[in-house]
DNA sequence: CCTCCACAGGAAGCGCAGGAGT
DNA sequence: ACTCCTGCGCTTCCTGTGGAGG
């Protein structure tokens, strides 16, 4: 039998608003996530200050109102500062770094209605755009589903480089914890910051300890010694386990500042290790050529003004393309080895320094951010000389 | 002051692989 | 299946630069 209408509108039902309890409303009080949305009204306020932005990694499990929390923010944003936008792109649909530039760029460049344009266009329009003093908040939903993130991040990192007044902020979002792993490190560390990383911290520790069996100042150290490596999360918590090992097999109940201490050394080369291991083979030759020089003693150590340990760029390309002959590879060319060089110094394996008075000409100082003696041992067997 | 040194790092271009379009 | 395009890893060429040395 047909209802009518009205009938249907006058019964009392059992909701009062079927639309509250959609996924996609947003209540106007969110119990309990003030605190979360300050935190995030306060990274985004330097961007609408027309300062430099910053970046955010919202995780958790699905269901905990990440979605929501951001949707919240977005909706008190909006509108607060000229020569400011907030974009929400759900990465399962943008799930490329060229989509997402199109999706973002389409309410100011119309032409785009039309496919076929190259990345290069797309990063020249985004450019122009935040050159006229614009700042963009980009909301990633679910990044973990897009496929070249290293690329996107790198991309809107170097562009608030070169930006002359603007910037653009990621805001990203995520079910998984272990997403981050995927990660380029250059893009971590761009993306990471401290706030995020206590976070992690104090999370991971409810989960994976026993209750207060690590020192409060044990902890301060693993974040503080964090800070000062990388920032990179992954470190941290390897510390914390490595110490938590090492506490265990001593028969300790609590895990001390001094754990944490050892430890540091052991992960530092497990880390180094783990890095080595995935390196393209020539970048391993040119650590090994470092490794080697540095323990043979540089050709230039008795130079005055040199701080020890420093090695010649020259020197080394010598030594890398000695060992490429030794293991008949064509070495690369010098251009190319400096790269290599950048690639290294990005990875925390050395750090490089210009040449200043007491040094003809002008050159690259490098010196060996590990012990040499590991570095040359994990080499050697990776490389089998 | 000029010149040389010992590089730095940008620009152009090349061969190749993988993906998109048709 | 075919072409076309793009990105990647790399080489070659070239100009720039700050200090040493005469």
């Amino acid at each position: 039998m047909a209802t009518s209408f009205e009938e249907v509108l006058a019964k009392a039902t059992i909701f009062r608003d079927v639309t509250v309890l959609s996924p996609h409303f947003v209540p106007k009080i969110l119990p309990f996530r003030d605190l979360q949305i300050n935190e995030i009204v306060s990274i985004l306020s330097p961007a609408l200050k027309g300062q430099k932005p910053r970046n955010l990694i919202l995780y958790g499990k699905t269901g905990t109102g990440k979605t929501c929390t951001i949707k919240k923010v977005m909706e008190e944003f909006q509108g607060i500062a000229k020569n400011q936008s907030m974009h929400y792109l759900n990465c399962r649909i943008y799930n490329s770094r060229y989509r997402i530039l199109q999706k973002i760029l389409r309410p100011y460049v119309p032409e785009l209605e039309k496919t076929g344009f190259g990345l290069p266009f797309l990063y020249e329009k985004l450019l122009e755009i935040l050159n006229k003093e614009h700042q963009m908040v980009i909301i990633l939903d679910e990044i973990d589903m897009i496929k070249d993130l290293d690329e996107l991040v790198y991309t809107l990192t170097r562009i608030n480089d070169e930006t002359t007044a603007g910037g653009a902020s990621i805001i990203g979002i995520s079910n998984k914890l272990s997403f981050k792993d995927a990660l380029d490190p250059r893009s971590k560390s761009s993306l990471y910051e401290t706030e995020q990383l206590q976070q992690i911290l104090f999370q991971r520790i409810e989960e994976g300890f026993e209750k207060d069996v690590i020192e409060k100042s044990a902890i301060n150290l693993t974040a503080a010694l964090t800070a000062q490596e990388s920032g990179d999360a992954r470190y941290a918590l390897k510390l914390l386990v490595k110490a938590g090992e090492m506490a265990e097999a001593k028969g300790k109940v609590k895990v001390t500042d001094e754990d944490v201490e050892a430890a540091r050394r052991k992960v530092e080369k497990d880390l180094a290790a783990e890095t080595i291991s995935s390196l393209p083979e020539n970048h391993q030759i040119v650590l090994f050529a470092i490794a080697k020089i540095t323990l043979s003693g540089s050709r230039y150590a008795r130079l005055d003004n040199i701080d020890e340990g420093f090695l010649f760029s020259g020197e080394i390309y010598e030594e890398y393309e000695m060992l490429c002959k030794k293991l008949r590879k064509k070495p690369r060319s010098a251009r190319w080895y400096k790269e290599y060089l950048n690639d290294l110094e990005m990875l925390g394996l050395i750090t490089t320094t210009p040449s200043s008075k007491g040094v003809r000409g002008h050159t690259t100082l490098i010196k060996i951010g590990h012990k040499a003696e590991d570095i040359e041992d994990l080499v050697k067997g990776k490389l089998g000389i």
